[in-house]
DNA sequence: TAGATTGTTAATCGATTAACAATC
DNA sequence: TAGATTGTTAATCGATTAACAATC
């Protein structure tokens, strides 16, 4: 089955609910009780579900356990996954050292620069290579997920050599549009999006016409 | 007019490519040619832009410098604002001294955080305040920008004071569920949910079913 | 004029929600 | 049994796209 981008980003938002159900010792929650920590609609969160074979009860909800494993497995979390990250600015070394992402069982193994400055630097236990030997790195680890945050000039050419060394998923923090081949996966998490919509937003709202 | 989520998210990214073809010096530009450099139909484009009074020419396309001073009008990019941060860990700094945001007029002005160690200390040209000062500095200063860049546990202590304090549209980057008075805007950054897609993604393809 | 590109309508596609019989 | 909550269908809502007459 198909399963829409949609609920592909819901996922890891029910997976956080369930931690957290898990942890305060719940060992069943209903579709209401998720949507209403999140804040959607129940019927979503069914429909959502309906492509897993896990089957909740009625009047007695999900199986926390079973499905979180099942999210778990779904998502790849079971597997211990690890990314490499070109680029080592400020937003670099926040997402390397970031302890957010420790429940997604990807560990940011590998940092390259460009820049002679960073190379030989360290961030927690991580040294910073040089730019040179990404694609070597790459082929021996065999790693397929890629980070960049380099400005958005060479984020092409970071791009294709990632591709070229056999990465097949990237999380680009460059506000520029890659190309990448088919079957290459890139997730743009452009901030300065974000960022645009909450200004945009705090406009007063006694002046907000349409010009 | 009511202009929809995907428009708004669509702006700053025709923003990008207005700056751009401005800076090579083009005077037009037509919907299909800023729809190739954001990988998006020119129909899409043409759409979105129906709210605006400018029109396009047909066979010349959209007068740049026009188009682009629309929608930063539009945007509030041409109002110089302000913005808080609370939170100043690894990535709250990184957005406080993040250059990609300088075209979109918006200046972090303020840092606080509740940790004493950090209090005092220096991000770029900003001091970092004592957490207790914020609501005092937003009230006196008339700040209505906030970013969340601190733990979950203490992110709905802080949206609360931010709010009372008079803050109207908020950037969180906690991974939770805040919950706001009506007419506060919350734009959720929750970066696990694209680290996870991008994990999910590098999956074998050999090895995709679903459970 | 011929070619390019617009603005807009109608068709399509995709996502959410309401409703409810089934069932624990 | 009565109440709660499921899975699923059909209805609705929202976003994208194709198509094309209008026009520079």
């Amino acid at each position: 089955m198909d399963i829409s981008k949609a609920t592909l980003e819901r996922f890891p938002l029910y997976h956080r609910i369930l931690r957290q159900a898990k942890e305060s010792g719940l060992t069943h929650i209903s579709s209401e009780e998720i949507g209403r920590r999140i804040g959607i609609r129940g019927t979503q969160i069914r429909k959502d579900l309906t492509c897993f074979k896990e089957k909740g009860t009625p009047s007695v909800g999900y199986n926390v356990d079973r499905l979180k494993t099942l999210l778990e497995e779904f998502m790849g979390i079971n597997l211990q996954r690890e990314a490499i990250i070109a680029g080592v600015g400020d937003l670099g070394k926040a997402l390397t050292k970031f302890a957010g992402f420790s429940h997604l069982n990807i560990s940011i193994t590998e940092a390259f620069d460009s820049d002679p400055n960073k190379v030989g630097t360290t961030i927690g236990e991580l040294t910073v290579k040089p730019e040179e030997d990404m694609i070597k790195t790459i082929q021996e680890k065999g790693i397929v997920i890629g980070i960049i945050t380099v400005p958005v000039k060479t984020a092409q050419d970071v791009a294709d050599e990632m591709v070229s060394a056999g990465i097949r998923s990237i999380w680009n923090f460059a506000p520029t549009t890659l190309k990448v081949p088919e079957g290459v996966f890139v997730r743009n998490e452009n901030l300065s999006v974000g960022f645009a919509l909450v200004g945009h937003k705090a406009k007063d709202p006694n002046n907000q016409e349409t010009p």
